[in-house]
DNA sequence: TAGGCCATCTGGTCCT
DNA sequence: AGGACCAGATGGCCTA
């Protein structure tokens, strides 16, 4: 766990002129902050896990470095995008671009295949940098 | 050393 | 009353 601010503590806020006035009105008010930094700990800490969870599912490519926040939730928009550019395309025609190498392959097999084949894999990463640039000079 | 990112605290607001 | 959520403030860590 990081280090606190060192002018913050557990023990609470600065008690405030109205709060010392009364020991037992302090305590209270001590005690409900203590509780609240905690609730907000586990809050941010679920939340965390959710952006954890997030860059799993999400692409990568030629990242070594953890995503952001910020670029998570960016490249999770972007990746969305893209599958949903690739399911209107299999609306569209009656195969995916991706699949034009697979004559074998009929629509009704579509779930069998799945999009974490190598053909699905290249499509979806042009796809996904096609709409990258599109919105980087949007 | 400046800037980016993050954890934490805090007070306000809304909801149950 | 108390909890959830939010935004602002603050300070630590890391990297270019």
């Amino acid at each position: 766990m990081k280090s606190r601010r060192s002018s913050c503590t557990d023990s609470g806020s600065e008690s405030s002129e109205s709060d010392s006035k009364s020991p037992q009105k302090f305590e209270t008010t001590t005690r409900r902050r203590m509780a609240a930094n905690a609730r907000e700990r586990k809050r941010m800490e679920g939340l965390n896990t959710a952006f954890d969870c997030l860059r799993k599912v999400v692409p990568q490519w030629g990242q070594d470095k953890k995503l952001s926040k910020y670029e998570t939730l960016q490249m999770a928009l972007s990746y969305i995008m893209a599958l949903n550019r690739i399911l209107t395309d299999a609306q569209r025609h009656s195969t995916p671009q991706w699949m034009d190498s697979f004559d074998c392959v009929q629509p009704e097999n579509y779930c069998l295949m799945g999009y974490d084949s190598v053909p699905a894999q290249d499509f979806l990463q042009s796809s996904f940098y096609q709409l990258e640039e599109h919105q980087l000079h949007a």
